[in-house]
DNA sequence: CTTTGCATTAACCAAATGGTTGAACCAGTT
DNA sequence: AACTGGTTCAACCATTTGGTTAATGCAAAG
């Protein structure tokens, strides 16, 4: 469409986007060249090779997907509500790149040495010690249940996440449509924060 | 190892093993050969193409997932006692092929039409309709709160699968090892029964 | 106008990969 | 022993694919 873009970033858009929906596997070179509108040479002038491309669009997209979490973790209010802004924050990004973590997930279980090295490394990188911390105090002084606080983040997570990761597989057993399936999603953001916090409850 | 068994399974097998691991698209016939210490035509002398011998293994992996979930779903039981049946059933099941769900997931995005089509012919495609229409019934009677019933089933779902998907981030954000990892999820049949129930006890 | 240096491209290359084939192998049958 | 049918394999083939190169375009500097 728009060649006026820099040539740069007209290549990790459509990196991106094709990496996103093929997997490092399954894109092909020529596939993003013609989305990015230019000549598959460009793709090697610019990034040396297909690995290194991916490895700039795939931290890109791990970079987000961490930093969000990160602000809603970091957010300076009592336990409950932060969780209700978790929540709400993390499920809204999602929305915005709902591809995203699918694909973070799937290339992450192939490379997962990659992971461990390159993820503490990001700025990033939330705090999650603390987090858990918060909550084990809340626990003790009484404002929510005691409760493993892993356990705890695991379910706030897997609530948000899971319904992008599996959409295809919701819309096929609810048989639901593209709107219905965001209507859901929107509604998602107060019904899991209610159901976690109810959950919690002392 | 053993080339004993009939060669027909001994390729499904190695076929499973490779496609979960890789994916379609990464996965590489002469891979497949080798893990299952056969030649490479062999693959297509039993199977004419790439295509048919992954839509074999994937079929029945999505198989024995709606399987597993179905039977759980159907057990004659109370509901609060059937959503325990169901998280612990699925976890389990989970546990012995921790790498399903995401191969499944992954590759169903990647072609939502194959899906649609194939899923509602299933023997196991399990009775939602029926488990979502239960939820209603039991908010009305009062046995648990009041809820979104598809809302409820995807919080269900999500608590129990996402560990298993997301395990590479969970080791490499909490630092926790293979060991641990286990324990959690066994822990986790546990906890996430308790917090659902928990969440929408009346 | 020429030069210089980056940007861009068409054509090309070598390796990988899915798939095929003709011959060999190996039971069981006649 | 010869035949028959399915099974197995080494070698081969055509295409795809990541990557390279040599030539061209082109704007700013001289």
């Amino acid at each position: 469409m728009s060649q006026e873009r820099n040539t740069e970033e007209q290549i990790i858009a459509a990196a991106k986007k094709i990496f996103s929906a093929k997997g490092l596997a399954g894109a092909r070179m020529q596939d993003i060249a013609d989305e990015a509108g230019i000549n598959k040479a460009m793709l090697h002038y610019y990034y040396r090779s297909k690995e290194k491309l991916f490895e700039m669009v795939f931290n890109e997209a791990l970079d987000r997907l961490l930093q969000r979490l990160s602000n809603a973790i970091n957010t300076n209010l009592p336990l409950t509500e932060k969780i209700r802004e978790i929540v709400r924050s993390y499920i809204e990004g999602l929305m915005e790149n709902p591809h995203v973590p699918l694909f973070v997930l799937n290339e992450l279980q192939q490379q997962p040495e990659l992971l461990i090295k390159q993820f503490r490394s990001k700025p990033s990188f939330p705090n999650i010690q603390q987090f858990l911390m918060e909550i084990a105090v809340a626990g003790e002084k009484g404002l929510i249940k005691k409760v493993s606080p892993i356990q705890l983040m695991l379910n706030i997570l897997s609530m948000c996440v899971f319904p992008f990761v599996a959409k295809p597989l919701v819309k096929g057993v609810t048989g639901i449509d593209e709107v219905q399936f965001k209507l859901l999603v929107e509604e998602r953001k107060q019904f899991v924060a209610d159901f976690i916090l109810t959950a919690i409850q002392p």
